[in-house]
DNA sequence: ATATAAACGAGACGGTACGTCCCGTCTTTCG
DNA sequence: CGAAAGACGGGACGTACCGTCTCGTTTATAT
């Protein structure tokens, strides 16, 4: 079997090493001073690359941060063992402590500020922001299909229950967000609030 | 003699109809083009004003942002008559309508590239973002003291899965924000996602 | 009669320190780095000013430029004492000698690369490069006036023909520029060229 | 087998066409929009041809257009039967003809801004500006040859008398220029201005 | 009545950054 | 191995806004 690669497109290939300079000078730059701090001309200088170069690759800042954010990958997020309710109780914990990092506060500024639509915004949106929610889903789906939960469960709702709060606290700021967050949150879902009528 | 009133100060008042110009206009041009759109420049334009008019009540676009919102208030949220359950979801329905539109878009995204920390980005949060939290509190505590409300209850983390799963879904646009999901919420919410173990 | 004078505009006048600095950079710049090397970048920087500050004042390189050069004037041109022909060789001399220097080659140069039908163009023309044709023309008007003359003559043409070799041997460069020109030039001009036929 | 030519190099030859196809493009260019607008870039793109094909020809843009009109040569200057000053007027209205199209004013502002030292530039100069100019100086040693000149004369100045104010016109643009000139210019030159002192 | 004080519109200021164009060079693949 | 394709680092373009600063004018209160 020949390997029938995509052909090759005529003409220098972009430069490796100038994709990763930028990426990381990006990175940089929102991590110190913030998202609203990231211009392409100061990447441009502190990478020492050309300014269309990096609008070569990126249409603007707000991508340019995007794409800085998903070349700096986090740490997995943990699913331990333990019954459903604690594996997930866990996992929310590690997502809050993720989130409530200076990274986390502009990831969340990066995703208000961003364009929704394009394609790059939704990698992000998948990569970056959801990640997260899929190892929360594959929990919940291995709770049901092991028969532990009991109650017919919308599972797009719950998992915004379990994430939501978190970042709407982190996005308004009017409560603290910290790791008893997620007890409290994961408690109250499987509890419910019992009601006498 | 008396003189109850603060001090009036020396020299030619605060134009009312300037500021009035300026807030619609403002308000304008974020419902039509976004905040990004919103420029000083651009206000004091349309608004016939100039440009130190402005920074002498608004120290920037994302001030003058918040301002316009303030002073174009929505309609209140309606707390209708019913049973604790029932209220909270009409009360949630109307909060998801309120905020599925367009306003509503560019409200979270003024609150999102905001600083969190001045004087009028709290009175935007509390008067904008949480006021409709404040009537969810006041529905949810009169379940409570009514007594229909039988299992202890952290109401700070219950409003924030009311209203965080709201507000990640308009933020990240990953599923869609109808009426139907003030219902699952409100649901899951009191009934708990029943275990097995 | 009371002063009538034009009505100020409303605004904050142009700073007109400002202006200077910025001419007087440009003239520094040409005359040491040549007419294309002119950069308003350039001149921003040296001048101390930001670059809409110039853009306000001049559309492009080209008209500051010619600006710099009309605001740095250069010495008034002799027409001394003698008879008629003696006073225009005298006077093309010092054409000569004032063009011939690093400035003349760069007002060439400016004259050529800028556009013609600009305002500033048509000044630039008349006080720059036409002045001295000015003069010329005074002194051969009052050589005709006062009867010296005894052919009929074109004026302009005779104009073209007294200054235009300079300006070709200063475009061309095909033969040097040198002070005995002058004396060529108005010898064969009011000698002519006998034919025998 | 002999091999007659200059030693062929080694490698694939120069492309005759891309060579043409770059001037042919390059003055159309030229003619259209200006020797200002005239770039490298923009002649690769509409000539179908890689820029470094053209850098290996020509240095600049300057050079180029230069090439460019040598490449496309006007039709040879008529020097006419008759007497010496009738011959020289008639040429001197065919210089006049050529040089007062869109081209020839093209042809004036790119010697005006080109270097004047490089080896282009002065093939460019001898063969577009100065091959009239070698036509006239033949016409003028003809006449002294034949003995119809009877006064001494400086050859180089009154060629510079003949085509200077010609080009001074045409760069300066402060009087037309048309085949009415070439009579004024030609009397003058040989009538003289009498002069009574 | 008349200063005096402050806000007004207008608009220029020194700056920063934008996104684009073009420079002249370099690197890769194709013919 | 030259030519096309096209990315590279770099410089400058001309524009949009920033937030500040004069201006001359208008509108109040305080003398």
């Amino acid at each position: 079997m020949t390997n029938k690669q995509t052909k090759r497109k005529a003409g220098r290939p972009r430069n490796e090493a100038a994709r990763e300079a930028v990426l990381e000078a990006a990175y940089k730059i929102v991590m110190s001073d913030g998202v609203g701090r990231l211009t392409i001309e100061r990447v441009a200088l502190e990478a020492g690359v050309g300014k269309p170069t990096i609008y070569r690759s990126w249409a603007n800042a707000q991508e340019l941060a995007m794409a800085a954010f998903m070349a700096q990958p986090e740490d997995e997020f943990k699913s331990p063992k333990g019954s459903g309710m604690h594996r997930i109780r866990a996992h929310l914990r590690s997502v809050i402590k993720t989130f409530s990092t200076p990274r986390g506060r502009q990831i969340t500024l990066t995703l208000a500020s961003a364009e929704q639509e394009s394609e790059l915004g939704k990698a992000f949106r998948n990569q970056v922001i959801l990640k997260s929610r899929e190892t929360g889903r594959k929990l919940l789906e291995h709770a049901i299909e092991s028969g532990s939960v009991t109650t017919s469960l919308d599972i797009e709702t719950a998992l915004d229950m379990l994430y939501g709060p978190v970042f709407f606290r982190l996005l308004v700021g009017h409560n603290k967000l910290n790791l008893e967050l997620a007890d409290t949150i994961v408690e109250t879902l499987f509890d419910g609030i019992a009601l006498s009528d």
